[in-house]
DNA sequence: CAAATATACATAAGAATCTTATACATAACT
DNA sequence: AGTTATGTATAAGATTCTTATGTATATTTG
């Protein structure tokens, strides 16, 4: 998605936060909404983006829907039950992941002295 | 690291992170302090770390320094000067990958109506 | 109006990173 | 004597992403 490795992992979790929020997305949407709230930092790139829509789908954790605008295909994706459910547990997971990258980055001092 | 795949990527911002605060660490040595530091979940794996070293000893990120203690070998890493000011910018890296996911977690409302 | 850009999806080869398993060796604990 | 802790190492495979390519229509621009 960009140069730093950091991204590598987050777009599952990235794609289901958009769908929860937004109800159903399409995937060039889902690349626009991205770059517009990072300003620009993160270009989701569709080589990693239609593949990881797929398998999302096939864990059931996506629902897709085809629709037709302007002579173009969308596939619009949504969570299904199980995909919001498990929304939860990786917007939980994120929490952990930051809170932990930041006492390793930003440790306290220790104040025992 | 753990089962969720958000860490992937971000091992060699951690160690680099401990070398610059602690000047010199051995590999078991990382291994618990990240442990300690994320109170037991975040647990890096040998088979993740040593490559790890390996790699960034080969780019000239990372010196190392073999010494004999309780007659088991340790190797001491630490920062060379190029690994030094790379560190900034990994760090630098890391803030703004943490600044955007939270942007793309926790959406400020639009306030503008 | 022709060319470039934007919209929209897809896949395949290869790179990078990590998991899992295995291996070797010494020290300390039970 | 056997397990756990300390300490390093590698190899096979899984996962995720990059880079390149392909197809197709709509819109903008020179």
């Amino acid at each position: 998605m960009k140069n730093s490795q950091l991204y590598k992992g987050s777009l599952n979790t990235i794609i289901m936060k958009l769908l929860e929020e937004n109800g159903k997305m399409y995937g060039y949407e889902i690349t626009q909404k991205v770059k517009a709230i990072t300003q620009g930092e993160l270009n989701i790139t569709e080589g990693a983006l239609y593949p990881a829509l797929h398998k999302l789908e096939a864990e059931g954790i996506l629902d897709v829907e085809i629709e037709k605008v302007d002579n173009r295909m969308r596939k619009y994706y949504k969570l299904t039950e199980a995909g919001t459910k498990e929304t939860v547990n990786r917007l939980a997971e994120l929490e952990d992941f930051i809170r932990n990258m930041q006492s390793l980055v930003n440790p306290r001092p220790n104040l025992e002295f």
